[in-house]
DNA sequence: TTATAAAAGGGTATTTTTCCCGTTTTTTTG
DNA sequence: CAAAAAAACGGGAAAAATACCCTTTTATAA
């Protein structure tokens, strides 16, 4: 019996997969979460840690990408298995940077997702067909990224930036100076040719560097 | 014969789908362009107007949507048909409004294709497969626009508003003083439930008020 | 280890945004 | 037409965003 973990924000979405994979037969759900700080309460509370996790990229509160991140971190022997609706190219080289073995579309037929899940089971990793999603078009938007040359700290400040909530709001968000956070916005204006917070985020969104 | 105008951004499939349309038999492209705008230029420069207008929704410099207002307004005789990759409820809506007599899919099928310009040639209108657009969820995002009530000049205002310019600027653009267009954002700040422009931009966006 | 670069933080002036107070003009309606 | 409502417009103050100046801390390489 194969142990299952699954975050969804839509709940019925949520259960509706948990009968399914009961249906597989040998799968079993043993952790079920709306979005990733429910999924760390709840594997710190009844401290169960199962063999694969499903993650649903667009969650609120901590997104698909936080969630793996934070799983690969704490709990490596997890198989992170990517969920999400678009196939959108920079997501998918996210969550495989978050420590996830495969990217499964929410439209699998699910046929195939069982067949994804024996596989993760057993060679641990899974590749989709690769028709599906695109490599040299990754690989080029991955690419682009790197020129912008934006790391980590200015990707968060980005993900803050493009919210209703003043710099101060983020500053405090982000457990910084509303100077550092004034440095950020200042390198990201140059990197990204905009003069405005509301350029900055219209292009972030372009760009795909962040997720609305 | 019947001629045919083609508006569409993409080089490939602008060309592509003339070919195609020739090989019908009974169709003419007599206009082609890349953008409204170019369009505008050339309709008025070859003083040509055609039977039937293809529209892609996406456009960069004057969209699909601005396009067939445009012919609506100053061509009403061409029968504007609106053709898009996605099926964007709103979208669909903004179309029609616009003038458009039918709302095809890029993914639809040359016969289909043919049938569609057939029937809009002797009855004036097509309807697509009934089941592809769901009318139902297309009334209720209407409806949800409906109920935020916003008018033609907060939508356009909007549109100046999710860019990189500042407010001075828009108000220049729109010909208008800045406190009537400090008015537009007042009342849409308070439609959208937002305190900034940056919220305000990100809501377009989210609520598809807008086109990136 | 020290030199050096990079990141973080501080202060402040300027511009832009936001919000308040109004009046005038246009549109709608009885 | 006149009254009422809505839209357009104006001044100015407070808050936020932006653009500079700078020092301190942290990381990194010689």
């Amino acid at each position: 019996m194969i142990t299952i973990g699954i975050a969804d924000d839509h709940q019925l979405f949520l259960k509706s997969l948990g009968l399914m994979l009961a249906s597989f037969g040998n799968y079993k759900v043993v952790v079920e979460a709306l979005n990733g700080k429910d999924l760390q309460e709840k594997i710190k509370q009844k401290n169960v840690v199962p063999d694969i996790m499903l993650i649903d990229v667009n969650m609120p509160q901590m997104n698909g990408y936080e969630t793996a991140k934070w799983l690969t971190a704490n709990y490596p022997a997890i198989k992170l298995v990517a969920l999400s609706m678009n196939d959108s190219d920079h997501i998918i080289i996210d969550m495989i940077k978050a420590g996830c073995c495969a990217y499964l579309l929410k439209d699998t037929h699910p046929n195939e997702l069982e067949k994804a899940l024996n596989e993760i089971d057993t060679k641990g990793y899974y590749n989709g067909d690769a028709s599906n999603i695109n490599y040299r078009r990754l690989m080029k938007a991955e690419q682009e990224r790197d020129i912008l040359n934006i790391n980590e700290k200015e990707k968060q400040f980005l993900k803050y930036a493009c919210s209703d909530m003043t710099y101060k709001q983020v500053a405090a968000e982000m457990k910084m100076s509303e100077r550092t956070i004034d440095g950020y916005r200042e390198a990201l204006f140059q990197k990204l040719k905009v003069q405005s917070r509301v350029g900055l985020c219209l292009e972030a969104i372009r760009k795909n560097l962040v997720t609305l």
